[in-house]
DNA sequence: CGCCGAGTTGAACTGAATCAAGAAACGTGG
DNA sequence: CCACGTTTCTTGATTCAGTTCAACTCGGCG
């Protein structure tokens, strides 16, 4: 897997002098987390970004009836965060967690709100994410509120290519919101299409 | 139905000195629509913020099954926007519609970006309203990932108390993700159950 | 008065869930 | 490197929540 650097994040999308990106880094955390293991667990305060160097993480959730529902993968290249409770102090009601040997950039809260200060152009990265987020949680609803099983799994494949591969087939279903059977069913129907189409 | 200023709305949400408001206010545009007109056609581009002061809008999008699928009521007091066209420059997805006789405060993108300038706070209030934005996506989200029929309606009118009683019931049907005819019948069975239980 | 959109109800149908069992893939320790 | 248990994936049978289609009622409005 390719490594994604977030100098080369952070230069392609603010306009600041390498100088100031370069303090910004130094001021972040760098962290390894092996798989398997938390970043944050639901309950606690989560008032960090992170951005994915290298691995996958998951963001999920666990209903009352102790179901899991994953709100967002992110592998190398995307930022993971909860405004929920990092703007609003509130404890977080999601669990991340590395899905391989991850390596991540760890943005914190008050070193945003210092950057925000000092780097004018900071806070207008900081809105182009917000809207981002915004634009990428619109789509996931009217997709859920409109689109059957294998719409949705034709639209997940397209979004994160290669993210089928490397996480277990259940959690893709869990994502999608139907079941890990289903999702096999849907994937079978789709090979036998293939195969008409083909043949 | 009770009047929402947007000037009382600001002023709770800004900390800028009345004048500045006074001045922002002078900057928006006010509109009344019909019941039936619409605000926006999907399509067109839409770079303002609607507030509404009285009356109740919806946001809703048409897919290629030709259903409707509604992304968001605004009653008086709340707010109303397509980031993903504003930001994005993209057309809009969404049509606005409203479905009372509506009286809207119109803050156009311009005035945003100029009002970001001058008022520093404006822009920690823009970032509160895309957080806030963000936050009832997310939550929408969980829902429709693990909750019913049932359980979806409850939540609905919790959290939209009084639009039940404004707006047709198919259209809510149409919010929460389900057909008319299953919402008829949810109705009728939480009916069915509170009779058992008080009687 | 007659029409039309909204809501309700019923019957048949269907996509997806559930439950259960077996097969394949995977990691770990000996 | 193999043997073992564990997790993941598949497949089948059954059930169920919600859809679809169609008929009927009700209330408002020209």
């Amino acid at each position: 897997m390719r490594n994604f650097s977030f100098r080369e994040f952070l230069t392609s999308n603010i306009s600041a002098d390498p100088e100031v990106i370069t303090q910004l880094l130094q001021r972040c955390q760098r962290k390894s987390y092996k798989k398997g293991d938390f970043l944050i667990l639901a309950g606690a305060n989560c008032s960090h970004i992170f951005f994915v160097e290298k691995g996958v993480l998951r963001q999920y959730s666990i209903d009352e009836k102790g179901k899991e529902h994953i709100l967002q993968f992110a592998p190398e290249g995307w930022l993971l965060n909860d405004r929920e409770s990092m703007y609003f102090n509130q404890p977080s009601k999601y669990y991340i967690e590395a899905l391989e040997n991850t390596d991540v950039f760890i943005l914190d809260e008050k070193v945003i709100d210092q950057l925000a200060l000092e780097i004018p152009s900071f806070s207008t990265f900081n809105t182009e994410l917000l809207n981002n987020h915004i634009r990428h949680l619109q789509n996931r609803i009217n997709l859920l509120l409109s689109a059957t099983a294998e719409e949705r799994y034709l639209t997940f494949i397209q979004m994160y290519p290669d993210i089928l591969l490397r996480v277990p087939q259940w959690m893709v279903a869990s994502y999608l919101g139907i079941t890990a059977e289903s999702l096999s069913r849907v994937r079978k129907e789709l090979v036998a299409k293939n195969f008409k189409k083909t043949s």
